[in-house]
DNA sequence: CGATTTTGACCAGCGC
DNA sequence: GCGCTGGTCAAAATCG
């Protein structure tokens, strides 16, 4: 082999050697960033790039207690004022719309909720609850309202059991604010020159005049029903 | 910038 | 043991 060949042969070796380490040496300040970014648990395997997973901490979590309904009257208390967290949403087997889940963000409240639309009929919306609560809302807001049940002639009925508890004085204090609501969105209450107007019914229903809910429930002012089947007895 | 939602990892239980 | 499923956690992303 010439002289020439010999050089060739080397030149090439270097070159290559130079470029391997001028990537090995890229390598190294990777990881060394990526080292410097990580939180302190993370593990680093020195001159590597490659990532470790951080070790876990083997606690053990409690797995809780199995879905347990609530009763009727529980329900209704519940949505009259508590505010809720989504801490969870899953694929549902077989539809194309997701299950979620809400947790109740106030302290006095262990409750949760699940929400689901029915595949079949997706304008059903399915809601189950499970959890205790411990003391009623001090606040009437417009969930209180909108927790009544809807029945088949387009009106809400509020909440049997806080009506019980708070009477006349939150039964006024009901519809002023959902006269308000309506007032705010638009919606003429009580005034029977308009075709689209609110009353409440002797009974203390708040009903559509037009004998359609589809106004209230666009609003939110109707909610979904929990299905009695869904309920544990009282 | 704090609150809320999203999202993938993780976990326990169950059936096979 | 293994895979599947329903449920939870928590970091990241997004929102107001």
């Amino acid at each position: 082999m010439s002289k020439l060949a010999c050089d060739c042969i080397f030149l090439l070796f270097f070159f290559f050697m130079v470029v391997g380490v001028k990537l090995q040496f890229s390598k190294v300040n990777f990881s060394i960033e990526w080292f410097m970014g990580c939180e302190e648990h993370t593990i680093w395997d020195g001159l590597s790039s490659i990532k470790l997973k951080p070790k876990k901490t083997n606690q053990k979590r409690q797995r809780e207690p199995r879905f347990a309904f609530m009763t009727k009257s529980e329900v209704d208390h519940l949505e009259d004022g508590y505010r809720w967290r989504k801490y969870g949403q899953k694929a549902v087997k077989n539809s194309p719309f997701p299950r979620s889940y809400y947790r109740c963000t106030s302290v006095s409240c262990n409750v949760k909720k699940r929400v689901e639309r029915s595949f079949t009929d997706p304008s059903v919306v399915v809601t189950t609850y499970e959890g205790q609560h411990t003391h009623p809302s001090p606040v009437m807001p417009r969930s209180g309202v909108s927790a009544g049940y809807a029945n088949n002639f387009g009106s809400v009925l509020p909440p049997g059991n806080y009506l019980s508890q708070y009477q006349h004085y939150h039964h006024q204090q009901q519809q002023q604010h959902l006269v308000n609501t309506l007032s705010s969105l638009g919606f003429p209450y009580n005034d029977s020159s308009s075709p689209k107007n609110a009353v409440f019914t002797q009974e203390r229903r708040l009903c559509s005049n037009h004998g359609t809910n589809a106004f209230l429930r666009d609003h939110g002012l109707l909610q979904d029903v929990v299905p009695s089947h869904m309920l544990k007895e009282e």
